[in-house]
DNA sequence: CGATTAATCTATTTATTTATAGAACGTGCA
DNA sequence: TGCACGTTCTATAAATAAATAGATTAATCG
């Protein structure tokens, strides 16, 4: 009978392999940035502002928990998720994070804008309003990741190019910007610089990963 | 601009709590039995095999993530999943894990029983079968676990009470046993005493988490 | 009160993880 | 061929985690 306990042993091992994966701060942002779509190993790093060494290490685990696939493509090798599930399933952990951790939820509003920060109503009314036009949803990632995956209806124009773009947004109607995810300052910084120009901008908490529509191929 | 970095790192440190929850064998052990119902730690580490000190230990762990809660019930202090979400995150986990990862589906073949060991048909065939009394779904766990959820239309027969109450199961019909959840052996075991004794047995790999019926707390 | 149960506190050992660094090694591209 | 991208190997330092143990504390029950 202590066959079983060797038994169970390898089983919940074989599960915590899993788990390791998203014990640690670093691999939980290179899933979150995989999210949005394949990337090289000089992109993961520089985004994680981590050596290209550290990130081929955590890159590395991540391909023997086989969570992450990887493909050549010319000089470069490419880094995506194995499966859409994996994406699913950092949500599900942030969000647990979110609801259970009060450390967690005040260091969020820290980083909230300060007023009226949160986009109010549900993902149908918003999509429902970007359809008519009556908002326009704004997305500030990189262009590759836009054409990756994006919400309905929205724009793209980076964050970095949204100072010289601006006339190309309306100064009658809402803009919600978006980027990839609640960790991420794009859209925080994209509404700060909106609204010291006079438009009327929130914020959209969720990115692509939280909507559902990761995607694991560019569109070709 | 490095400011955003630490805010950054904050962020997914915290969200790296709860994955750290998920990172250990014996932890993700613990959970799975608390998705079963509360429980004492005396139980907990029986269950698993741990002292009372190293369980005392995760426990705390456990707690201080915020997933378990803690009651004091006369000498025993019982703990129970602070939420159900908790279980879903661990039925995901342990999906993933099975999906992805080879070395699990192997270890998970080692045990099955031999011949027909799955259940083959879908849960609303299986529940169908159940209500009309076709098939015999039996709840092996500890009575108090099939007192806090069970399987619809599941009867109760503890493992070890089985060969006892053989009389109880009608030898002209399919029996269907079930216990925690893929990696509990018990099922298993039940399954190959009914065969020997001359039952149709076969066995349902999923328990009562992975069918979403999880209960933080006993039945009143 | 004393007995029981469980948590705590303090150590200690062992093992694992994280991060950084230098050197070497492939692979594909120009 | 040489450059660029990335991996691998080795080494190392610091930090963290897992497991075990002895002694203590705290609460409850009979």
């Amino acid at each position: 009978m202590d066959d079983a306990r060797n038994i169970k042993d390898l089983l919940y091992e074989q599960v915590a392999r899993i788990g390791k994966v998203f014990s640690s701060p670093k691999r939980l942002e290179l899933v979150e940035l995989l999210c949005q779509g394949e990337k090289t190993v000089e992109i993961l790093a520089r985004e994680t502002s981590i050596s290209m060494k550290l990130a081929s290490a955590h890159l590395r685990a991540l391909r023997e928990s086989h969570l992450v696939e990887t493909t050549r493509q010319g000089k470069n090798i490419c880094y995506r998720l194995a499966d859409k599930s994996v994406a699913d399933l950092w949500v599900r952990i942030h969000t647990l994070a979110e609801d259970r951790l009060t450390e967690l939820q005040r260091e969020l509003q820290k980083i909230a804008v300060q007023p009226d920060d949160l986009v109010p109503s549900d993902r149908d009314s918003l999509l429902k309003a970007a359809r008519k036009g009556e908002v326009v949803v704004l997305d500030v990632r990189p262009t590759e990741e836009y054409l990756t995956a994006h919400i309905p209806f929205a724009r793209s124009i980076p964050l970095g190019e949204l100072r010289q773009r601006l006339d190309e947004l309306p100064r009658d109607r809402s803009i919600v910007a978006y980027c990839r995810g609640p960790y991420c300052l794009m859209a925080r910084d994209a509404v700060e610089l909106l609204r010291r120009e006079g438009y009327s901008a929130r914020q959209l908490r969720d990115g692509v990963a939280e909507w559902g529509f990761t995607r694991l191929f560019p569109c070709a």
